[in-house]
DNA sequence: CGTGTCCGCCGTACCACAATCGCGT
DNA sequence: CAACGCGATTGTGGTACGGCGGACA
């Protein structure tokens, strides 16, 4: 069992929010990003299997799993070794509401979304209306948003572009109850049964679900194994990397932001702090997504990759682990190369790019400032001429040893 | 090598109050 | 539906204090 969703707090998390900069279930993911326009925006990708704490950029096809940009360097990174030479897959992010069967698709690495769906707690608290049409609408172009760059030459996304243009996404919820995630396993005729059987409700109808197929990957939960069990908290390879510092980015925030509230503050949950209405799946995440995002300046990349143009949401206004690799990372680095490459010494390309990444890395990480950030230029004003006592605020008209205007001790 | 002490560093609580927010009327 | 009032909450800076780790005997 990996780590939990940072929302219900009880179904395994999958998925990385950035926006949020937290880790939800599919099911969670699809409330909380269902909830209106500005959520579905939120840019999303697979959690890192290694470290559990990092959105997962590549996919290695060899060792079947998927990894953030420090797990890989760390584990494909030697050029000596033999890993090195694994054949990898770019992961890409993904925005508006999609179901688990729709990221299944996109992600048809990853077999056991339906599995995954589930979810005891949608099914528990139930689910947030989602208008599928609205989701559907939401996606953009996915091919812009880039769901997942095949090795095959972006095959999938042409499919799914022609597909968003030709369907609507009206998927519901195809859960394969045979699936019993606590039995441990179910064999691979039962999982391909059950591909046939959501064809035969009428799931996968159009060209893309027709060309969709599993075989690239055995269905059981041998490879749910490999795929998410394998999920490790390794903080200290994630701090050798970057070290404690990497995790924060640069503070460079207006004072004049107080009006930006982010997160699902002004995305259908109110979360003002202390006084969270909580959604039906509830914990601290709404608070600390409402806190992390009140001064999201929502920096935006555009990287060109390939012949698409990515756009992916930068830094969270309080920098958290979340928003480790993006401050320290370029947005090339960061996305990979379009290709599938495997990073071997015949080729130099990547392992260049690579180390002027890691250059660019540093530097920026030398460059870096931890100055306070004002949210409210007014009260400080306030602050720095109220009078105090041995630090603290005192009352208007009482004795006071410290006065920030004068200098001067009142007694 | 293990133990105890000292010292520096770091994080946090504390305070008052204007600004802000949410809710009811 | 807009306006208003009221209570609750937030955020601001300097200092004190406790915890922690390193240095040293």
């Amino acid at each position: 069992m990996g780590p939990l969703c940072d929302f219900c707090g009880e179904q395994r998390s999958m998925v990385y929010c950035r926006s949020d900069a937290a880790c939800l279930c599919l099911s969670c993911d699809r409330n909380v990003h269902s909830a209106n326009a500005l959520s579905r925006r939120h840019s999303r990708t697979l959690l890192c299997e290694r470290c559990s704490s990092q959105p997962a950029t590549i996919r290695c096809l060899e060792e079947k799993t998927s990894l953030c940009q420090n797990c890989d360097w760390d584990g494909h990174g030697a050029s000596t070794s033999s890993s090195s030479t694994h054949k990898r897959q770019t992961i890409k992010y993904y925005s508006g509401c999609p179901s688990a069967a729709e990221l299944s698709r996109i992600w048809s690495f990853v077999l056991d979304f339906p599995a995954m769906e589930e979810s005891n707690c949608e099914q528990r608290t139930g689910l947030m209306s989602i208008d599928e049409n609205v989701s559907s609408s939401c996606w953009g172009s996915p091919g812009k948003t880039g769901m997942l760059e095949n090795a095959n030459g972006g095959n999938e996304v042409d499919k799914f572009d022609s597909w968003m243009a030709s369907s609507s996404m009206c998927v519901p919820n195809p859960i394969p109850s045979q699936v019993d995630q606590t039995a441990g396993s179910v064999d691979s005729s039962t999982s391909k049964k059950y591909t046939s059987e959501t064809k035969g409700l009428g799931l996968c109808e159009d060209d893309f679900c027709e060309d969709f197929d599993v075989d690239d990957m055995e269905l059981n939960f041998e490879n749910y194994e490999e795929l998410f069990g394998n999920s490790q908290t390794n903080s200290e390879q994630l701090l050798e990397n970057g070290g404690l510092d990497s995790l924060f980015g640069v503070k460079d925030m207006s004072v004049a932001d107080s009006s930006c509230h982010g997160g699902y503050d002004t995305e259908g949950v109110s979360a003002k702090k202390g006084k969270v209405v909580q959604p039906t799946c509830s914990n601290g995440v709404s608070t600390d997504s409402a806190m992390s995002a009140k001064t999201e300046p929502n920096l935006y990349y555009h990287a060109r990759q390939g012949h698409s143009s990515l756009s992916f949401s930068g830094l969270t206004g309080e920098s958290s682990a979340g928003d480790y690799q993006d401050c320290g990372v370029s947005p090339m680095l960061l996305m990979g190369d379009s290709s599938l490459y495997p990073l071997g010494a015949e080729n130099t390309h990547p392992s260049f790019s690579r180390d002027s990444a890691v250059m660019r890395y540093k530097e920026k990480k030398k460059s870096r400032k931890f100055d306070k950030k004002i949210r409210y230029a007014s009260r400080k004003a306030r602050a720095d001429v109220r009078k105090r006592v041995k630090g603290r605020f005192v009352k208007a008209g009482d004795a006071y040893d410290y006065d920030p205007l004068c200098q001067t001790k009142s007694y």
